[in-house]
RNA sequence: GUGGUUGUAGUUCAGCUGGUUAGAACGCCUGAUUGUGGUUCAGGAGGUCGUGGGUUCGAACCCCAUCUUCCACCCCA
């Protein structure tokens, strides 16, 4: 038998025990969050058709899918000649379905087909791997989680309040510091493009104005210039990218400047009252700013739209979202308007793992081992094994009578922390030695209270 | 998708202009310590140098291909 190398496609990852440990707990917190806020669970298949997909994320988005190749001799179900069509056009007759690519468009898919059980609004929360045939980089993966929460069947401002509260606490409960959570309206882009006399050409404007952190004004406007802008166009531009103060100053600077613009002034008036209903929530409005030249996010956002980025930047944006008017129009359901947001949780990791942020205790889920001296203590043993997991708490037996050093620093390497220790001494008094192993401390104990110590 | 970069022990990395048996630290195993891990000490095991070709008397080192890693662009969690 030849001796292949095993390898892993590009871009995933395993995850050994310890890892998905640490991804739990930032999902269980994730998961208890959304829950507090009256969100409920979705599933939907790791699989949709492509028809579901394509053209939700623009072109490059569509590039970006992993498509599944048809069942069977599909070759021979290909009517056209293969020397007359296109990769792409052959993708179309070969696979018709493909990977997920976000949370969001799978999401409105169901809303349309169950819309007549749904009671809306729908709250509902998605915590689910995505895949995406990107380049690997750091913190960018071509198999990673996600999880969103999205609202639908409602336009209330109330949704994106909601939302910054959820990031705070979500944030602030994994330990995290040093976060932003930017937030901007697409209304006020477009109405910026108008402005600047490119009514409807905002797509340009967004792909350079977002990149105004990493290239500066002058290589924004260098790439403006290139998709038409003119000089004299983009001298009213700097007022807006030298804006400064508090959020409240801004947003009242940047109402005069734009007069009688409708669009910018709705967009405006949306981030105010999403601030005001998060003060009436006492919401922290600290690590909350308007920045009208955030532009990131797909293509189908329409209103306030949140990208939450460490200030460090050490890595890409750990969240984003926004509020979408028409997602499920593309399905035939028009008028319904959703907002929500997407967590990467690779990486929310990678910030924590980085930063040392993880507890110690959840490096395992089991409370206590107990060790193995043999055969003759193995009944006992047992029957304590037993009666200790009848109680609810998650204990092991050292499968064998190996050397107690050897049982001693597997629970160690584990971060077990706790071990009880039963030998003839045990037996004979019906007792449990019980070590604590972060202190070293160690007690002969009844069951009863070896069972307060752990519960 | 475009351009670049990386790959040597379980891990992180040395390895000179191509020249004998490829090194270190940490980890692992054994013992000091037959009922005590995390510290200490003594000893030991472990490598087809990513893979496949090529150049050469000779390749971890040079060339080509391929996979992988990371970076920039694009885009994005």
């Amino acid at each position: 038998m030849s001796n292949q190398k095993p390898s892993l496609p590009k871009g995933t990852r395993d995850f050994a025990p310890s890892v998905v440990n640490k991804r739990n707990y930032i999902i269980q917190t994730i998961r208890k969050i959304f829950e507090k806020f009256g969100f409920q669970p979705l599933e939907t298949p790791t699989m949709e058709n492509l028809s579901v997909l394509t053209g939700k994320y623009g072109d490059e988005g569509d590039q970006l899918i992993f498509k599944v190749l048809n069942s069977g001799d599909y070759l021979s179900k290909i009517k056209t000649d293969l020397s007359e069509i296109n990769s792409s056009q052959l993708t179309t007759q070969i696979a018709e379905k493909g990977l997920r690519y976000d949370l969001t468009v799978p999401f409105a898919r169901f809303v349309v087909m169950n819309r007549n059980e749904i009671t809306f609004p729908f709250r509902r929360y998605q915590i689910q791997p995505v895949w995406r045939a990107d380049r690997p980089q750091k913190g960018r993966y071509r198999e990673f989680m996600q999880c969103d929460a999205d609202v639908v069947g409602t336009d209330s401002l109330l949704c994106e309040a909601e939302i910054l509260m959820m990031l705070n606490e979500i944030l602030t409960n994994l330990g995290i510091e040093g976060y932003e959570i930017v937030v901007n309206s697409r209304k006020i882009l477009t109405g910026m493009a108008t402005y600047l006399g490119h009514p409807g050409e905002e797509s340009a404007l967004c792909v350079a104005i977002d990149k105004l952190d990493k290239i500066g004004a002058e290589g924004v406007f260098k790439e403006l210039k290139q998709t038409g802008y003119k000089e004299l166009e983009l001298n009213k531009l700097n007022p807006i990218l030298n804006l400064s103060g508090s959020n409240k100053g801004r947003l009242a600077t940047l109402k005069k400047l734009f007069g009688n613009n409708n669009e910018t002034q709705a967009g405006i008036k949306e981030i105010e009252t999403m601030f005001s209903f998060a003060e009436n929530m006492q919401g922290n409005l600290n690590t909350v700013t308007f920045d009208p030249t955030l532009a990131r996010g797909l293509s189908y956002y329409t209103g306030v739209i949140f990208e939450v980025k460490m200030r460090d930047g050490s890595i890409g944006s750990i969240s984003g979202g926004g509020r979408y008017d028409n997602l499920t129009g593309v399905f035939g359901m028009p008028d319904v308007s959703g907002v929500g947001i997407s967590l990467g949780i690779d990486r929310v990791f990678d910030v924590m793992e980085t930063r040392n942020l993880f507890p110690k205790e959840i490096a395992t889920t089991t409370k206590v081992l107990i060790t193995n001296f043999g055969e003759s203590e193995e009944v006992y043993a047992q029957q304590q094994l037993s009666n200790l997991r009848n109680e609810g708490i998650a204990v092991e037996l050292y499968p064998d009578a190996a050397k107690l050093k050897k049982q001693m620093s597997y629970a160690n390497n584990l971060n077990i922390p706790y071990v009880i220790l039963i030998g003839s001494e045990e037996i004979a008094n019906n007792k449990l030695t019980l070590k604590n192993m972060s202190t070293g401390e160690q007690n002969t104990l009844t069951l009863n209270e070896v069972i307060q110590k752990l519960v």
